[in-house]
DNA sequence: ATTATCTATAGATCTATAGATAATGC
DNA sequence: ATTATCTATAGATCTATAGATAATGC
């Protein structure tokens, strides 16, 4: 998993390099872990090193405090998230497909990328004033869909927080009762939101159909 | 405003007793400010006892821990929230009305009742995880409304989520930009969840127009 | 020799309680 | 006389740092 990392990425790396980040990733890994058991930012800069495996003082070679390695593991996550719907949203231009793309590798990652997931429910509608991730492309998404006439809700904000609403439900519901939430579900739940944003019926069902790269191993 | 309290509510109460329900009722209301100010239950208890005008070692007087005591104020509040709700629902038993109007009245929260929605705003979608206020009802409804045929969306809960992303959205925007949220504005998103929930456009359109009580001084 | 990590600890902060003070009851 | 509130403080917890240890570079 981490072997091959820098294939192509960091080509001066020395091992000293590479053992700092190491420690540097654990750290952040173990933030998203305690964001997505609900401990979030209670927990404790010795409980956070117990759980990266790593000791106390090294925290401070890394982070000035617990607010700015939580930062960094909301840009972390959310920039992986952001490049993967960048990934599937290639060639698209119409906003209502890039909305609806955006929403269905969202409710996916319940299982395609659990880590990503779990920091979103952990996160909740918080996650909507963070830069990065799926809010700031489908606010894009849906101004330009209002400016083509394609979506009819006045406030983009409003609506914006409604989809990461259902979306985090959706999740929410994934984490509880892994059954019952499948691809047929999320696609009725983008389905709903395209509704929500004033595509007719038949309209939103059909862009809610439309094929969709596989992201599992991303 | 609290002279006339226990008007008809308690008959037994001496100014012992009034004067404990005082400074219980602070430390409740001053949890409910810093929960609005975005500082939950990161406050430390003197910090509550200091925001309460009250000395600190009256806090253990009412409440074991801080979880106690941000549990009463959720309560306090969103009972208010409930029977708010509750009044201004009486007679009706359409489902779908029902939402709209639970939904409308909890959007106007903002200028009606500001703390309410403070408190809502800070607390974010973990609100659905309280007893009591809105999420309850709207639950009992969109299932009503499903076994009547009358919404077609099929995950309960996951609708209650996006309906609850909706509403804090709009009451965030409220918060930051007044002008920018008003009646007209509310009824539109209860509008658009109705869409979202499988109502048609027009009698969704129909319903966020309907009559309502007002409840300002409530 | 250099750099990062780890252990130990001083100082700050926070919680919970004990005892003193003030308000009310009778 | 009783009850609630307030002030002061002991003990626990948490943060930030200093100094020792371990890993890597050359």
């Amino acid at each position: 998993m981490a072997e091959a990392a820098s294939a192509a990425g960091a080509p001066r790396a020395s091992r000293l390099d590479r053992r700092k980040a190491r420690t540097r990733q654990a750290l952040i890994d173990a933030a998203v872990r305690l964001i997505a058991e609900g401990r979030g930012d209670r927990a404790s800069i010795q409980e956070i090193t117990e759980a990266a495996d790593v000791g106390f003082g090294s925290f401070y070679n890394h982070f000035d405090s617990k607010e700015q390695l939580f930062q960094a593991a909301a840009e972390e996550v959310l920039e992986r998230w952001g490049q993967m719907i960048d990934r599937a949203s290639a060639g698209i231009s119409d906003p209502a497909e890039l909305f609806a793309v955006g929403t269905r590798i969202t409710g996916r990652l319940g299982w395609t990328h659990p880590d990503i997931a779990g920091f979103l429910t952990g996160t909740g509608l918080d996650a909507l004033d963070i830069p990065g991730g799926l809010a700031p492309r489908a606010l894009r998404d849906i101004q330009a869909g209002r400016a083509a006439g394609r979506f009819s809700v006045p406030d983009a904000e409003i609506a914006l927080s409604a989809a990461a609403g259902g979306l985090l439900g959706l999740l929410r519901v994934h984490q509880r009762h892994p059954g019952r939430i499948d691809e047929a579900a999320v696609d009725q739940l983008a389905e709903a939101l395209l509704r929500l944003l004033g595509v007719p019926a038949p309209e939103a069902a059909r862009l809610a159909a439309l094929g969709l790269p596989e992201t599992g191993n991303w």
